[in-house]
DNA sequence: CTATAGATGTGAACGGCGTTCAATAATTGG
DNA sequence: CCAATTATTGAACGCCGTTCACATCTATAG
């Protein structure tokens, strides 16, 4: 407490925060490779070289600790998504590759994706305090403004509740990707008509065209 | 053996599935009770007062037990799925009755439907063989057909191949449901404009129109 | 520099889990 | 009624998350 800056507080809790985040990170080389089943926490102390019980010193329960390692996800998301800057006519593929990047972000980490919406308890969006919203409702906002500036622009319909559109729109392609999470081959299974494509981007294109020429005009 | 039907088989082996279905019927009622968390093997041989062992007498694994319970959502769903008996210009109201029906039963028993799609290892549903088919497969079947029917009948937009829209509308159905069951209150949620109506029957009625507006004409 | 208070890590333990298996009880066919 | 098959048990194995008394290390105060 000697020349306490206040903001990054003392020498030896720079140290315990290292921890942390090692530890985090061994948690989500885990989690990538073995999925939720795989990760424990004994097995995570082995790869630390700690004993189990240590753990416990940085993280109440496992449950936090993967608490953070979904959070993860979302964070990374509010990363990539684009930001609109560009002439109005560009608006839908705007939306377009909005809605992508969220797909083939989540199917990137399927197992830290599922794990996201695997428990019940959950926050509910809101409005007001963005600050330390969670990373899932900050995502959510951006979709909605994403429609918004849609409709603002002339190029989505106007609607008496955007939010309810956000929310088919989050739904659709939330679902899209559990889907071909759970089922290998979703985009060339049911071939009918001869498997053409068997690329998960093209039906991941297709459903954003689909959504997004469902609000447009 | 003595006046053996062969159709159903032995005196003795009678008793063999009524164990066995009264397994799964205590499974079932443990599982909507507590969840999946919520429903063990020495949990379940508690309740129907047998050891844990004799269970595996009747299950290969609790893994085998768990996928007939999954399957059981299916079979009820393929049950109340309305059928089409009436004028063309009442198809996108079957249509949207169906999604609804899918949506609401997957409400009814959220723990079953969670888990349906919570395992990565599942089968590809295939137009061929339709009588061993998994119940989940035959219902995707009953959603491609329904697609087809309002095609057909000129009331939906004509399309190359129709399991790509049956995908895309699967995905969104699933999606709202499991926003639903994951999220409290996810109707209610983010009430910027005040929330008007909160019973999840009203959004489920507003995705199913926009999904079968979407395509419609 | 040393003593000491607090943070850090350990290893054993608890209760619970899915699953297996030899031994025992029950049922069935001849 | 007996033999053979089947059903059921209870203990055991190796996992799991979590806790806790104890050892060990750190870093500050005298």
């Amino acid at each position: 407490m000697e020349q306490s800056v206040q903001t990054s507080c003392s020498p030896a809790q720079r140290r315990r925060l290292k921890v942390r985040q090692m530890i985090l990170r061994a948690a989500d080389r885990v989690f990538a490779r073995d999925g939720e089943a795989g990760l424990s926490i004994r097995r995570l102390a082995d790869e630390i070289d700690y004993s189990p019980g240590a753990i416990y010193q940085y993280f109440e329960s496992k449950q936090e600790l993967m608490d953070e390692l979904k959070e993860m996800f979302f964070e990374r998301l509010l990363e990539e998504l684009p930001t609109f800057e560009g002439k109005t006519e560009a608006y839908p593929a705007f939306a377009r590759e909005s809605l992508e990047t969220y797909m083939r972000l989540a199917l990137e980490a399927p197992h830290h994706y599922q794990a996201a919406f695997s428990g019940q308890r959950n926050q509910i969006p809101s409005r007001l305090e963005p600050s330390d919203m969670r990373a899932k409702n900050r995502a959510f906002l951006r979709l909605y403004d994403m429609i918004e500036g849609g409709i603002e622009r002339g190029v989505f319909t106007p609607v008496p509740d955007v939010s309810h559109i956000a929310k088919s729109i989050w739904a659709a392609c939330h679902g899209l990707v559990v889907l071909m999470i759970h089922i290998p081959d979703f985009d060339a299974a049911f071939g009918n008509e001869a498997p053409k494509e068997t690329n998960p981007e093209a039906i991941m294109a297709r459903h954003a065209d689909f959504l997004v020429r469902g609000v447009s005009l």
